[in-house]
DNA sequence: ATGGGGACTTAGGAGGCACCCC
DNA sequence: GGGGTGCCTCCTAAGTCCCCAT
């Protein structure tokens, strides 16, 4: 619902005809307009696109509230407002030349981040439950992106392309699409391409692969080659068996019936499989969502008009057990490549269900229809056997194109998206650009300097293209957003940098900019930044005349932005700055934060600090666990029985000799262990301690009657009860007088170590506790598989002398094993 | 330039499972 | 030893970016 109300004016042409138009499709970056203005930096936005939803910013505080800039008249005349803005711009620079120059600043670092609430619509949290991480903002000197270590190590050394025919053999099937194999040079001998050290010998597939049976790890990157580029050849043979379908969709038995106002209805298979997807999202929000009850509706309709529901059921069998399963997709696991076995990834071709879109997506709900092997295309080694489908049916297509990595793929039927196969990710093909992407990455170290010095000299460029690319050049680097595509229709409203609309980017005196918008997957982003004086002129200067739906970077888009990139250094993308910032900023926070003499848990601690710098540099959020609150309360419920049991030896202590008052760290008070926690938690142990009593009691009365004796008469537990009453008592009695004793004495030299130890468990609680608030939104998972060169961790693992098995699940440790040699010397 | 096709990486949530604490 | 519970794996959606045709 929502939604609906979009905001036509403005967008002079289109209009009508399409249902309410969520945004412009392109950048209209076009020169069309005066353009070049060379001179003038000019916040015209060509033809104003439609409109975009204005329910989109989630926050209503941010949003509306400051907007420093001077928005006066949005022009309805564009022409007069374009003369406007004209004559404004130009004159602008010079309007307050005082700030023009100095403010070399470097603020903003990267890591931190106030997070404001969730949006509404967004899944995260509410408002006021967000709350701010870490590290406080503004600068500080850690501005870890920023600073540019030097490099260490000479970087990649990457092949030179290396282009390969597709080789005769595949004349015979199909012939691949055009694509990028257009670019393929001539050929080389397979030798060229494949690894050299580290293979015994030259071997043929088959034999190669007895060596791959045999386990043993082919080191991939001791070898010499540096696979990467596009349109090169990945493989050489390649054998596989195709994709598993999943099986047959199994009716229920007879007796279970849907009902329709009130009347059982007798589905066919077909249509109960349909209202079975449903069913089993009755308990989940989807269900109470209009779009997606609409999709799913219109779709299950249409089902049922092709298969009306009759009378009569048939059930099948029941649930495969996992043997059996494993069994069954045993043979689909696994692949040749090059003579070596390597793990398919997703070989489970995706069942049919009601398609899950993310936020507010225009097709959720929509029914996923089953894909037949008529919808798959086969990529696969020439001259080797073609699998054959585990259901009935003919592959659409066997292709043998060796310049891609794809097993098989196919088109999803609700939004036309291919879907690929791919190899799992420890296979070599992965693994090789996986490390090609943290070099690239390191390989920007090089560049970064003259980048920065290059973009912030084009913030003031009288040039506005140039002076958008700038800007967004800044925020890709200094807050590491992504770089933003264009988006179609019927898709999510979400945005990334060049796709900002002046809506997402709020303005706050003296030099703040205010981030609120839904980025991938309408994960909320909300930041609040310092920026350089300039920047907060040009934001000021792009929004100016614009609507709020308007695109803040009119002149720029991802293409060309790229494209200027590349002018710096081969393959540099705006994505390449993410895994830079990410991988610098986490090897200096490691640098700076790893204790020294400390404990594995304590480095630990230190290590997801830093990893959870990166994570919210970059915005990875998850939703906090439905049971924080709850576990966070329990967690301080036994701080506090930790800190009583602490208090309660040192009062012993105190009593036996004062001096221990002054012992360090033994006089420190317990803030919060007042009296009335005392009472309650003393309470709470009696009663535990009483029920112990009695369970104990029941049980060895219990044995006792086994054996033929009789039971404890009653008076005996009731005894027991009363010396536990008593204790506690005397307990009381102790309370606020700074002195105990106990049941047993020990020598002071056991209760101070006692209470030394008691202290240190205490320390490391709290750390862990700490750890877990402030993690409880953030996550760090996707930062740790794909933006943290594992030779980081690596390095630091060995440095530090920490099990790396702490840090990697045993699947990361699978995806880098290429990244476990690295001498505890190394630096991204 | 623009737009779409295509291939590949990055992303959060669901659900399973080991583990841990009572 | 039984049930939370927190982590890991799986799943697949949603990005990025290149290429090509128009």
């Amino acid at each position: 619902m929502s939604e609906t109300e979009d905001v036509p004016q403005s967008q002079s042409t289109s209009a009508a005809s399409r249902p309410a138009p969520r945004r412009r499709k392109r950048a209209a970056a076009s020169s069309d307009e005066s353009s070049d203005d060379d001179d003038t930096p000019l916040a015209t936005s060509p033809a104003k696109p439609k409109k975009t939803k204005s329910a989109a910013v989630p926050m209503p505080g941010a949003k509306a509230a400051t907007t420093v800039s001077a928005k006066s008249v949005n022009g309805n005349g564009r022409a007069a407002a374009k003369a406007k803005a004209k004559a404004k711009v130009k004159a602008e620079p010079k309007s307050d030349p005082e700030s023009e120059d100095e403010d070399e600043d470097d603020s903003t670092p990267a890591p931190n981040r106030k997070r404001k609430p969730v949006a509404a619509s967004s899944k995260k949290a509410p408002p006021s439950k967000k709350v701010k991480r870490e590290s406080d903002d503004d600068d500080s000197d850690d501005d870890a992106p920023l600073a540019a270590t030097t490099p260490k190590k000479a970087p990649a050394k990457r092949a030179s392309k290396k282009v390969k025919a597709e080789s005769d053999a595949d004349e015979d099937e199909k012939p691949v699409k055009k694509k990028r194999a257009t670019k393929k040079a001539k050929d080389e001998s397979p030798s060229d391409v494949k690894p050299k050290k580290g293979r015994s010998k030259s071997a043929t597939a088959k034999d190669e692969l007895a060596e791959g049976e045999a386990d043993e790890v082919y080191k991939w990157w001791e070898a010499q080659q540096a696979n990467s580029g596009d349109g090169e050849e990945k493989w050489q043979t390649l054998e596989h068996n195709g994709v598993i379908f999943p099986p047959p969709y199994e009716s229920l038995p007879s007796n279970v019936k849907m009902k329709y106002k009130g009347k059982e209805v007798v589905l066919t298979p077909e249509a109960e499989e349909v209202a079975g997807f449903y069913g089993a999202m009755l308990e989940t929000d989807h269900a109470q969502d209009a779009t997606f009850n609409k999709n799913f509706f219109t779709d299950f309709l249409k089902v049922l008009a092709d298969y009306p529901p009759r009378n009569g059921v048939r059930h099948g069998a029941k649930k495969e057990i996992k043997k059996q399963k494993d069994a069954l997709e045993e043979k689909y696991t696994s692949c040749v490549l090059d003579g070596r076995k390597e793990k398919v990834g997703n070989f489970r071709v995706e069942p049919p269900g009601l398609f899950r879109g993310r936020g507010d997506h225009p097709k959720k709900g929509a029914l996923k229809l089953r894909v037949r092997p008529e919808d798959i295309t086969i990529n696969i080694g020439a001259g080797v056997p073609t699998p054959v489908p585990n259901m009935p049916g003919q592959w659409k297509q066997v292709v043998h194109d060796k310049t891609v990595t794809w097993l098989a793929n196919w088109v999803e039927n609700v939004n036309g998206n291919y879907k690929y196969v791919f190899l799992a990710a420890g296979s070599l093909l992965k693994g090789q650009s996986d490390m090609a992407k943290f070099e690239k990455a390191r390989e920007l170290k090089k560049h970064v300097d003259r980048i920065r010095s290059d973009y912030t000299a084009d913030l003031k460029s009288k040039v506005m293209a140039d002076r958008q690319r700038a800007t967004a050049m800044y925020f890709i680097d200094r807050v590491a957003l992504r770089a933003g595509n264009e988006k179609g229709e019927d898709e999510a409203d979400t945005v990334g940098c060049c796709s900002l609309r002046c809506e997402h980017v709020t303005l706050e005196a003296p030099n703040f900019i205010i981030f609120d918008f839904l980025g991938k997957d309408s994960i909320r982003y909300y930041n609040r930044v310092t920026v350089d004086q300039q920047v907060f002129k040009n934001i000021r200067l792009f929004k100016d005349n614009k609507d709020d739906s308007d695109n803040l970077f009119d002149r720029v888009n991802t293409s060309l932005l790229n494209k200027h990139l590349a002018s710096y250094m081969k393959g540099l993308t705006a994505k390449v700055f993410r895994t830079y910032n990410a991988s610098i900023t986490f090897q200096q926070q490691l640098d700076e934060g790893t204790p020294e003499m400390a404990t594995v848990q304590e480095k630990l601690n230190a290590y997801n600090h830093a990893n959870r710098m990166v994570a919210i540099l970059c915005n990875h959020q998850r939703s906090a666990p439905k049971t924080h609150e709850q576990s966070m309360e329990k967690m301080r419920e036994r701080l506090r029985g930790f800190k009583y049991d602490w208090m309660k030896l040192r009062h012993v202590l105190f009593a036996m000799d004062p001096k221990y008052k002054k012992k360090k760290g033994f006089a420190e008070d317990e803030s919060d262990i007042d009296d009335d926690f005392v009472a309650q938690h003393e309470d709470s142990l009696k009663a535990k301690e009483i029920e112990k009593a009695e369970k104990k009691f029941a049980k060895e009365n219990e044995k006792l009657v086994e054996e033929g004796s009789t039971a404890q008469k009653d008076s005996v537990l009731k005894e027991r009860v009363d010396s536990i009453k008593d204790e506690f008592k005397r307990l009381a009695k102790e309370r606020g007088t700074k002195k105990a004793s106990l049941k047993r004495d020990r020598p002071p030299e056991k209760l101070e170590e006692a209470v030394q130890k008691l202290g240190e468990k205490i320390k490391t609680f709290k750390l862990q506790m700490d750890d877990r608030e402030a993690g409880k939104e953030v996550a760090l998972g996707t930062s740790k598989i794909n933006y943290l060169d594992p030779r980081i961790t690596a390095a630091w693992c060995k440095t530090h002398e920490v099990p790396i098995e702490k840090i990697f699940s045993k699947t990361l440790l699978t995806k880098f094993p290429w990244a476990m040699e690295a001498d505890d010397d190394w630096k991204f």
